[in-house]
DNA sequence: TTGCTCCTCACGTCACGTGAGGTGGC
DNA sequence: TTGCTCCTCACGTCACGTGAGGTGGC
């Protein structure tokens, strides 16, 4: 028999981890003396607080735990267990990404080098849009500006006669590409998810959830703020062991009818990691 | 210029959070109406809103990055970012290490192998031990039991001549293998690491912290105990896709004078990933 | 007597989540 | 008027950490 600190050095725990596992009822001490309310715990109770602690590392709530150990069948483990290892394996490719964003930081600062330093890597929830798509024949502003102008002009009037209010600011987004002629420019505003139907030309469309986006905000005008940015955001992306997939996507966070006006934009580039397979980037038509 | 809401969704968070950032003064709202208390927010702030979020994926404390942000020299950046990729690193392989646990858990299931299932993966920690060391010539307890039971005797004499108390069981550790002749079984206690010295035989040691060790606890007799015990963990620790380092320890949980009484043992056998620098397993001699 | 360990409250930590109860503008 | 968004308390969550104030055995 041990007593509360023996035991607690035996298991590499704490005390009041212990004190705290009794009140859970998830490992009572195997003696608990009545007038000093002194815990004893058997030698053998170690094989029980050995399994709580590796479950608990691999990430499960106590109480689940618990579970795990008293009442569960077959079935029930290999099903929880299965799941947590696909967490596992997501978290896994989260923290490696995480570490190439910090060794990207540092690089930046070290070789205090001309890279954008405002780069940041975040999830892009699903979206529902409506969108006008137009033929465009390649990017930067001077391709696009003239098409994307005139669409969002009349993706603003189908939503008005629609009486359809958009949930979030403007943006664009592009399908194909300008090699094989067939990059269509897309102007659109987030709408709710229980938008029925749009008014033509508009279109409905989801755009699926990203895990993991390259974007930068960048302030100015329209000529300042796209001189460089692509290709700087493009060359972040591959220096720092990533892939990009499809186009970015640029959000008009705050925006202007004045073209030589300062504006606000969020450039959503989607990235995957090596070894990660791409996400589907690819909007789809919503039919009603 | 945003509300609350607006700027959530653009940002991938939630209001709840927005409000406690502008509570702990890490990103006030670029207006706040006097009347109605009602917040708004600049397109310009989301680049602030997506650094904090990627440093807080990273892993520091709002408190850190806040201090990130304002007021932060590029050297203590530089540090700061150093010391978490440290960090990541290590999460990065515990998090493997986790993951192929769980992995064994599941195939342990599946196959319902005669693998022990109850094998767990722990630190252990720097440790300081009064020993004896004795020369074998095989492992296993026909080879060890006839030379580390007076050897243990000879330690509680020891430890009692220079007045030491212990603060952990009986335990065995060894050095060398018996295959260049130079294996060596240490009979030893855990003492407190502020004491100084301890009467011959016994020497002082440290045993430095494992970072990774598989450990499995059984009961019964010595016999019935060790009768395939280092040979299944052997095969679990290769199976599961670790190299074992060194030799197991056979701590004493529960003990007994008679040879043939139910006791209970923790083999602790420290282990490596693949691609992971083996731990130093070597005894240092404390002279002080 | 001094040190050490153990006990039971009970509050603190961290980053929010989650109502309760109420207001403001379309 | 109904819905929607916003507000401020303020308590809940999770797994403990950390005293406060006191006891028991050597």
């Amino acid at each position: 028999m041990y007593t509360i600190g023996e035991f607690a050095r035996l298991g590499g725990v704490s005390i009041r981890m212990l004190r705290h596992y009794d009140e859970l009822g998830l490992l009572p001490p195997a003696l608990v003396d009545p007038d000093t309310g002194y815990r004893s715990y058997r030698a053998s109770q170690l094989t029980r607080l050995n399994r709580i602690v590796a479950l608990k590392d691999v990430g499960f709530a106590l109480r689940q735990i618990r579970h795990l150990l008293d009442d569960v069948t077959v079935e029930e483990l290999r099903g929880m267990l299965a799941l947590r290892r696909a967490q596992l394996e997501d978290d896994l490719a989260e923290g490696s990404a995480r570490l190439r964003g910090v060794e990207a930081r540092l690089r930046a600062i070290e070789q205090e080098e001309s890279m954008p330093d405002d780069v940041s890597i975040k999830p892009l929830p699903q979206q529902c849009v409506a969108a006008i798509g137009r033929r465009a024949h390649g990017f930067g502003p001077e391709n696009l500006a003239p098409i994307l102008s005139p669409a969002y002009l009349d993706l603003e009037a189908c939503l008005a006669r629609s009486h359809v209010a958009p949930i979030g600011p403007r943006f664009a987004f592009y399908t194909g590409d300008s090699e094989t002629n067939d990059l269509f420019a897309f102007a659109a505003r987030p709408v709710d998810e229980r938008v029925m139907q749009i008014q033509s030309p508009a279109e409905l469309y989801v755009l699926d959830a990203i895990p993991r986006a390259a974007t930068v905000v960048r302030e100015g005008t329209l000529e300042q703020i796209y001189s460089n940015l692509y290709a700087d955001l493009g060359r972040w992306i591959e220096e720092n062991g990533f892939e990009p997939v499809g186009s970015g996507r640029d959000v008009l966070v705050e925006d202007s009818e004045d073209p030589d006006a300062v504006i606000v934009v969020e450039v959503q580039w989607p990235i995957r990691g090596p070894d990660e397979p791409a996400p589907d980037v690819a909007p789809k038509r919503v039919a009603r």
